[in-house]
DNA sequence: TATAATTGAACAAACGATTGTGCAAAACAA
DNA sequence: TTGTTTTGCACAATCGTTTGTTCAATTATA
């Protein structure tokens, strides 16, 4: 209960008997640089060893003007396909001995601008960010700063800022087009937020695997507005209203096909007999689903590794280095849940 | 790129004419207290929203030695029973304009601890952590330096410290006896981390099912040594193996029915016609698995939120508080992955 | 021996904020 | 007019580190 009292360098300092500029020399492993000799160095080493001493972090930013610290925004981070890229980040950071501090924007953009407030006040060395989409004016607002940013799992077109994304494109053109060679022809598309990268570059490929085949994309079968579950309810209960009803459902998150599921379910169909479906974002348990799920997986843990070592590259470099824009393959993984329909009639 | 400068309370205060005591006082909403004129409370406020100015925390909490910042330490942030915690903390903290700093101990005691020495040279106001488990000796540590803090999920019976739990106990209890209502007889338990309460709490609601029913436990029925998805499949595998077979499976975590469904797959069997499986941690795809999956579900959402609260009191009252141990209930969510056997043979 | 070079460590000024106290000027009271 | 109170703000110390510079004592060189 004794709320101690933290040891300082001034502690270890008029306990060894020296100055405290020579305890920090010592402590920072200058001891050569400054000429501190052997003796007084192991005395110093002994002494903070004993009174347990450990520096504090918020004093020695200050000073230095660094805080090995970075900051990370995600939209939801009880999303799988966040937290585990969080994860990775966490794990690289902390062999460098920097720490993050989280932040969930919960899908609002307000509160992401909010965050990055904080985050710059609290003096972030960088930041990563996955931003809710749409806006990037605020974005930019941090590039004058100087602050290092790098985007994780979206982009901006006209930001001039490093990102690392998947291919979307070619997931969603992968996809589409396997359902093309099962046969299907009528396709439902349940977007996610729309105006985000992500969004953008999945419908493309899906317009382009159409097109490729010469085939309308009959655009009443775009529905839906966000990443989240009851989107994915909403748009497959409109989609199945629809008919003749599409034969196929292509759900643009692991969120978006739960709540597919849901509403294919309650409607008493069964996948893939009365419908097939594709779904962005490979899970643990994607396989182990009613139907074992056909999904467009991602390099998830690949995504924090690399987008953290951009970030750590532009901090040490302080903002020399030229922006990079990674984007990471997907892959289709083929399981039970696209039925091969008869031959095509025409 | 022109790594613009921070603004500071003495540029402020020059532009405006005062002094920087002055601009501080009045930023921080003291002005009425410290007796400041309306003309130049309003003065200054304007000049520091046309300059952009925020305050650097580092240097704030240097002085007033209050970080604003509370350190969550997690096993695993990728597990999305630890992430949905981890966001309803965040939620919490940001309405206060806390933030977590967060740290993946990655199931590793010697990492549990250098997260905490981390955390608390970055002077975090307190502590939110889920232990590994096991090991407790650093925890007394941190009580002695006084630094607030509250267990969650877990808890150790000797130490005095407050803590939010589910009540495992009573969870398996009801989980088993309502596998015993079934008419199973020859249940197999696949545990989490051995010495941890969770582990402990599920493992004597088994046995006490056991006993209620005057059904002596068979001890080689119990296999596992950890949470993880891979514990999961290697000890179902062991249980498969046995002759009889058990009839039913109890999982310990979401994960090691992950890891069950896995191995019941490969052995060609079927839920629940082959075998009864009932899983800890209720999860969004629960209910869309090739059998809806019966299971034991925590209110996640609720132990981020209380912890948080807890923890705040203890901030602010200074320690004085008593510590609490919260437990919540669980609840059996009836599906589909438990049949009901014939009558007893006796 | 006188001078120069080296060694070992301390001084003091930052970093950007907060805060107890002091002190003029203005307003008031007698 | 003189004395007292109130108003409005500034001084300067402090939080715990880091770091450019200074400086005495020691050792080396001529």
């Amino acid at each position: 209960m004794a709320q101690n009292k933290q040891i300082t360098l001034e502690n270890i300092a008029s306990a060894v008997g020296v100055s405290c500029t020579t305890v920090s020399r010592v402590l920072t492993g200058q001891s050569k640089k400054y000429r501190i000799s052997d003796k007084t160095r192991e005395l110093v080493q002994e002494t903070a060893r004993e009174l347990g001493y450990f520096p504090d972090q918020l004093a020695r930013s200050l000073r230095t003007k660094r805080s090995n610290t970075i900051g990370l925004i995600i939209p939801d981070i009880s999303n799988p396909f966040f937290s585990t890229i969080a994860r990775n980040i966490e794990i690289q950071a902390r062999k460098i001995g920097s720490s993050i501090i989280l932040s969930d924007s919960q899908e609002d953009t307000a509160l992401e601008i909010d965050s990055i407030r904080l985050l710059q006040s609290r003096k972030v060395d960088g930041l990563l960010i996955c931003p809710v989409g749409e806006e990037y004016e605020h974005l930019k607002g941090i590039q004058n700063t100087g602050l290092p940013m790098v985007i994780i799992d979206r982009y901006f077109p006209e930001l001039d800022c490093s990102f690392v994304v998947s291919d979307n494109y070619l997931g969603a053109l992968e996809a589409v087009e396997y359902f093309f060679s099962m046969n299907h022809r009528s396709i439902g598309y349940i977007q996610g937020r729309v105006n985000t990268s992500v969004n953008f570059d999945r419908l493309r490929g899906f317009r382009d695997a159409h097109s490729k085949r010469g085939i309308p994309v009959d655009e009443s079968l775009i529905v839906g507005d966000s990443f989240g579950k009851r989107n994915g309810y909403i748009g497959t209960k409109i989609l199945l209203a629809k008919s003749p009803r599409p034969t196929a459902l292509f759900a643009a998150s692991n969120l978006i096909s739960l709540g597919a599921m849901s509403a294919i379910h309650e409607e008493g169909l069964k996948i893939p007999e009365d419908i097939s479906i594709i779904s962005f974002d490979d899970q643990p348990y994607s396989e182990y689903l009613a139907t074992p799920m056909t999904t467009v997986s991602q390099q998830t843990s690949e995504v924090g590794e690399i987008a953290f070592r951009i970030l750590l590259s532009q901090i040490n470099q302080d903002g020399q280095s030229a922006t990079d824009g990674i984007v990471l393959p997907t892959e289709l993984i083929y399981r039970k849940s696209v039925r091969k329909l008869d031959g095509v009639k025409s």
